[in-house]
RNA sequence: UGGGGGAUCGUCUAGUGGUAGGACGUCAGACUCUGGAUCUGACUACCUAGGUUCGAAUCCUAGUCCCCCAGCCA
């Protein structure tokens, strides 16, 4: 018997927890955390960690801390704080009243550090920035040791003490482990564990005016909180032993695990902070909700759903190994999400006109159409019917190519939940020659339901009653950038030469069928045959106006653009 | 050229000395009142070279390639 389990069910971190449970560390229980630094966005990337640390918690009993590494107020906002919260609870993930800042533990931060240099294992370094970067060395040398590294214990008290007090200017003092300046881990030569900032903090505003940094932080505030096992990515990894040092001088209350992973890379897009932030920033995107981009706040406007993702970042799995998966993995999950959910409704996205000549004017039927195939609990609506109609521009061609099968002159096709029509005539612009009106008889007989409905015919094509339809604006997106690595740059060009220049286009002369009338901001739907839209906040403005979420699978884009290409 | 990691289908990921599997993707077909969904079938992989072994993706040796580290960022 196999069963069919996800990729990542086996995952590597997830052994480490199990063995670890088993061999009775840690105090036989589960800790994890996820520990953003309020000082950007959430996205897609953060996603996968969430669901590793919330997941691994969840599977083996245990609980997962939200904790705000807040330990640069010079980088870090409120507005961030909160929109992390946001976003943790919309992807599904609750962490109870575990929600922790490492802010929090500064003054039992401040003490370990007082402990650490009684002991002669930390102390005060005077030197610029420049000058330790050139006292730490190369990647091939050693570094050498800081004249102040031999301050008494006595000295770097005092001195530790009046950066506490903010005698100092910034950039005067610093607080170094003292380690070992010819590591040939450059993370163990001396590394900073306080730097002197007259900068307001986001929670604790001018009380301090020197703040531990990462390396020292993370570690402690993890054993604080009586993490079991700290799970980061894999550019932590030279700093593990720092981690391990840092945990075991200061005398800790326990002694976490970090474990490293892989980050998730995606095509087409860009994952880092400093980039989202530059897109924001120099407008190339219209704000951190920008449904093109990978934050959750951008997936969640584009209309993708936490199930969607959570089921991405379970199937992606994790791995040491780093990689780039493909943005056609993440568009599957949330078809198929939505294929199971949204309602169908038809909507035409470029008009053209449709006249059915034989159909009596003034009348207007109303038809019945399944809302959707995948859940008959759906029920059905009623779609009006009568004799102006628009179709999709695309539906129509005067001379069809190959294996078209839509309307063009002579042929029949099904107006879907209505009648087969064939095309008998069209009416052209005489300026341009452009086809402005389709003209057809419809076949009463085959009506859905009726006497002739089993027909066979080449094609279904969606329409909308043009005296019943609802004016739309449509948001449709393409990737972001228009190579698969958008780091994939010329000499000397920046990424942003690889921004796709199409990927927005807004479509405002829609029509909509009148079911969507109320239809509130956020809601989801198929627009039939053609992808999946949400209700964009912005129709809170007026009319109106969908995000286009994913196109659907489209093998006739492939058999034209197959015939393009030759 | 120091240190730390990593190499399995196009992509992601299983495998822990015993038939290299899954998912996405791609191609072909069936079905279809969505060219969707669904269903079939096909596709393609162990970085290289040696060695150990009845048997190696897995163990050993030597290489090769890729990623990370010289912030008072995280």
């Amino acid at each position: 018997m196999t069963s069919p389990e996800p990729s990542s069910a086996g995952n590597f971190v997830r052994e480490i927890v199990a063995q670890d449970l088993q061999a009775g560390k840690h105090g036989g229980g589960v800790v994890t955390r996820f520990p953003p630094e309020p000082n950007g966005y959430l996205h897609i990337g953060h996603a996968k960690s969430i669901c590793l640390n919330f997941g691994i918690a969840r599977e083996f009993g245990g609980i997962c801390h939200l904790r705000f590494d807040d330990t640069n107020p010079t980088k870090e906002e409120v507005e961030y704080v909160e929109a992390i919260q946001d976003d943790v609870r919309w992807l599904g993930f609750d962490w109870g009243d575990k929600m922790f800042y490492a802010s929090d533990y500064f003054a039992r931060l401040y003490q370990y550090a007082v402990h650490l240099i009684t002991q002669g294992k930390a102390y005060v370094d005077s030197l610029s920035a420049d000058e330790m970067r050139a006292y730490r060395g190369t990647l091939t040398e050693p570094g050498k040791a800081s004249p102040h590294r031999t301050r008494s214990v006595a000295d770097n008290l005092d001195l530790f003490a009046r950066m506490k007090a903010g005698e100092f200017p910034d950039g005067t003092h610093v607080l170094r482990a003292k380690i070992d300046m010819a590591s040939p881990n450059i993370n163990l030569r001396d590394p900073v564990l306080y730097r002197i900032r007259h900068a307001a903090h986001h929670r604790t505003g001018e009380q301090w005016s020197l703040y531990p940094t990462y390396d020292y932080a993370h570690p402690l505030s993890d054993a604080i909180e009586g993490i079991t096992h700290s799970i980061c990515t894999l550019e932590f990894e030279d700093h593990r032993p720092l981690y391990d040092w840092v945990v075991e001088q200061a005398g800790a209350p326990c002694h976490p695990r970090q474990i490293e992973f892989a980050r998730l890379n995606l095509t087409f897009t860009v994952m880092s902070k400093r980039k989202l932030l530059e897109l924001v920033e120099q407008g190339h995107v219209a704000g951190w909700d920008d449904p093109r981009l990978p934050t959750l706040k951008g997936l969640r406007r584009r209309g993708y759903t936490p199930e969607a993702i959570r089921a991405f970042c379970e199937h992606i799995g994790v791995a040491k190994r780093d990689g780039i998966v493909e943005m056609a993995l993440l568009e599957h999950f949330i078809r198929e999400d939505l294929n199971r959910r949204a309602l169908r409704v038809m909507a035409v996205l470029r008009p053209i006109k449709v006249v059915i000549d034989n159909y009596p004017e003034g009348q207007v039927e109303q038809l019945e159409a399944v809302n959707n195939p995948e859940d008959p609990g759906a029920g059905t609506r009623l779609v009006p019917f009568s004799r102006i109609l628009y179709i999709e521009q695309e539906d129509f061609r005067e001379v069809p190519p190959p294996k078209y099968f839509r309307l063009t002159p002579g042929r029949e096709v099904r107006l879907r939940y209505a009648y087969i029509v064939t095309c008998v005539g069209v009416v052209k612009d005489p300026a341009t020659g452009e086809v402005v009106e389709v003209h057809c008889t419809y076949d009463p007989e085959t009506r859905s339901g009726g006497p002739q409905a089993q027909r066979k015919v080449k094609s279904t094509i969606h329409w909308v009653s043009a005296a019943h339809a609802l004016p739309a604006e449509v948001r449709l997106y393409e990737a972001l950038f228009s190579k698969a690595d958008p780091g994939d740059v010329a000499e000397g060009r920046e990424y942003t030469a690889n921004l796709n220049p199409h990927s927005l286009e807004r479509l405002t002369g829609c029509v909509v069928e009148p079911s969507l009338a109320d239809a509130p901001s956020g809601s989801r739907y198929q627009f039939e045959r053609q992808g999946y839209f949400c209700v964009d906040p912005d129709r809170a403005a007026g009319g109106l106006v969908f995000n286009r979420t994913v196109p659907l699978r489209d093998s006739w884009v492939k058999i034209e653009k197959a015939r393009q290409d030759g």
